[in-house]
RNA sequence: GCAUCCGUAGCUCAGCUGGAUAGAGCACCUGGCUUCGAACCAGGUGGUCGGGGGUUCGAAUCCCUCCGGAUGCGCCA
């Protein structure tokens, strides 16, 4: 078990040994400050209040009844209004990463409750080519997939690509107006999908009669037509390359096999509405379904309205998402369903999960969670467009990092051959846009700039690859191997200490993430992590002549941890590490 | 009009289930390489946490209100 789980455990003893009732927080904190030791105890004065004691009477209760000098904590004391600061032993500190070593989880448990986690990412429209404004779901949900995987749970990926619409009827038509069959097998038509589908869009917009063949593709469609499914099947094996292509690029773990679209929902929808409306959820308005929502009125009162099936007989993309609750609730067997979708669905999402549990679709056994992100924004403070006023696409994007990084890598490390330079350009690139994008706050909009996050200081991709970089250095000229050392180590020098501290800590901040769906908690730790290195390399010499052989493998150890927990750390972000830049 | 999110250092952002003196990075200033990768490290300058009220022993954090910004709001997805 975990130091902190430990002293928690501990602390509980204590609370309840001082008399405070079962359940009662211990506020047990890693302290804030180095002179406030290295844990800290904040639940006594909160407790002390509901009881109406004297916060420092009991905050010394509760020290008294603390194993102090048992071998966990050193020393502890009560401080301010009623906080107590413990310090752990050095030997319990050295002993904890002793086991991290060669525990390959890095003392990550596994739950308590493993659950089968449902999790909806990426999802793009494929009647167009990928854009900026897929980037986010799909790198925060991929994080997101792996964290949980890592801890244990059971993690089924849903693609839900937009494969369904009106926009298909117009896209068919115009490859039946061009393409030649030989061509359409070939794939020719479709290697630029946007200038695809604006040269169908105009096509649709300036001839009458090519709109009538679009919009009687629709019907085709929705009938069954054999040639017309079959088309539209081309169609969307052809972007679904596409977008493999990127996922490839990205390092995104979606395959095939996860991809889900709407049309997959196309069968349940009639039968899902009929069913709202025998139940009486679903009532007539202005000649479509609709779904009133008290429980998401407004301060007057006024429900919210969902619909569910337009007034010409038409379905939405709520009802689908509405089939898509129900499959993953019965058919994958979820306990927890994670939406990574843009912030600006909110409401969308919300209506989708009250018709869902009115409807009992989802129990509220099943947890229904929009992790919902911000837009990406331009250097203006807009959102992140090309100098044309464009949307930016994907693949456009990607090269571009990897051709900055190149640059970059070519400049700081001249001695490279071109191979590694490509190598470490497409690992560095990539990861600093997917780490400039896993490190900031989910919900909020961020300002995209290349400059900062390829920078090599600061919270990046590059400066923790870096620090990665130096400690397998370390190990090439230490003569030792990685992988397999192992050593006692010997917790002494401040440096040291910090730096075993935040060893510790990697579980934590795993857990943090599986819970919150929120990379940047595991970013900041990773982050944190690596400048405690950077502290302890520079404090602490090791390969110098003058280090005793004892110490020389104490701190090894520590560095050989640092770097496991980094890479550790990376994989679940999907970024690469590497082992020289 | 209603709803959601946001306003923290010159810039970009953390911190928000209330805890001690509000933190990083960039930028700026000062130091540190014939010594393990200086692509680094140590230190410094810099903040009425949008304004005002309230709850509390204690508020950036919770409540109310005002100001400012973004986004969304019954037949697109």
């Amino acid at each position: 078990m975990a130091l902190k789980s430990l002293i928690e455990e501990a602390a509980f003893r204590a609370f309840s040994e001082a008399g405070l009732p079962r359940e009662t927080p211990t506020g047990l904190k890693w302290s804030a400050r180095p002179e406030f030791g290295d844990l800290q105890i904040n639940g006594v004065m909160g407790a002390a209040k509901q009881l109406k004691q004297n916060p420092r009477e009991l905050a010394e209760k509760v020290l008294q009844n603390l194993p102090i000098g048992e071998g966990l904590i050193a020393k502890a004391e009560v401080a301010g209004p009623g906080f107590i600061n413990l310090h752990l032993d050095s030997q319990a500190i050295s002993e904890d990463c002793q086991k991290l070593l060669s525990d390959p989880r890095l003392g990550v448990e596994q739950p308590t409750k493993q659950q089968r986690v449902v999790v909806d990412y990426s999802s793009p429209n494929l009647a167009k080519e990928m854009h900026v404004g897929h980037l986010r779901g799909t790198i925060l949900g991929d994080a997101v997939c792996r964290a949980l995987e890592f801890k244990g749970h059971k993690v089924v990926r849903q693609n839900h690509i937009g494969d369904w619409g009106t926009q298909f009827g117009m896209l068919i038509a115009e490859l039946q107006a061009t393409q030649t069959q030989e061509q359409i097998s070939a794939g020719i038509a479709l290697s630029d999908l946007e200038v695809f589908y604006r040269q169908a869009k105009e096509h649709f917009d300036a001839d009458p009669e090519f709109a009538d063949l679009a919009r009687n593709n629709v019907v085709k469609l929705q009938a069954g037509d054999g040639e017309c499914l079959a088309l539209w099947q081309h169609f969307i094996d052809e972007s679904l390359n596409h977008a493999e292509d990127n996922y490839h690029k990205l390092g995104v773990s979606l395959t095939r096999e996860d991809v889900r679209g709407e049309s997959a929902y196309n069968a349940d929808l009639e039968p899902l509405v009929s069913e709202l409306i025998e139940r009486g959820i679903a009532v007539e308005d202005q000649g479509a379904q609709v779904v009133y929502l008290e429980e998401l009125a407004d301060k007057e009162g006024n429900p919210s309205v969902a619909i569910v099936q337009k007034a010409d007989g038409g379905y939405l993309y709520a009802t689908s998402d509405l089939a898509a609750i129900r499959y993953r609730v019965n058919e994958l067997q979820a306990d927890r369903c994670l939406y990574f979708i843009d912030a600006r669905q909110s409401l969308h999402m919300k209506q989708v999960y009250a018709v869902a549990r009115k409807a009992g679709w989802a129990p509220e056994s099943v947890q229904l969670e929009h992790c919902s992100y911000g837009t990406i924004m331009g250097e203006d403070g807009k959102p992140f467009k090309t100098r044309s006023g464009d949307t930016v696409k994907l693949a456009d994007l990607l090269n571009e990092a990897v051709e900055r990084a190149n640059e970059i890598v070519a400049e700081k490390n001249p001695s490279l051959s071109q191979q590694d330079r490509d190598t470490i350009s497409l690992a560095v690139g990539i990861g600093a846009v997917k780490y400039a994008d896993l490190s900031k706050a989910r919900t909020t909009d961020y300002r995209f700039d290349w400059e900062s996050m390829l920078s090599f200081d600061g919270n990046t991709a590059p400066y923790l690859q870096y620090a990665g970089t130096r400690i397998h250095s370390l190990f090439e000229k230490a003569g030792e191997e990685l992988a397999s050392f192992e050593a006692n180590i010997g917790v002494e020098q401040t440096a040291e200490r910090a730096l075993a501290l935040s060893l510790m800590r990697f579980a934590e901040s795993l857990d943090q993430l599986a819970e919150s769906a929120m990379p940047h908690d595991l970013c900041s730790y990773l982050f944190d992590l690596a400048g405690k290195f950077a502290t302890f390399y520079e404090a602490c010499p090791i390969l110098k002549s003058e280090v005793d052989a004892t110490t020389r493998a104490s701190r090894l150890a520590l560095a050989a941890l640092t770097s496991k927990t980094l890479e550790c750390g990376f994989e679940i972000l999907g970024i690469q590490s590497l082992k020289r830049m």
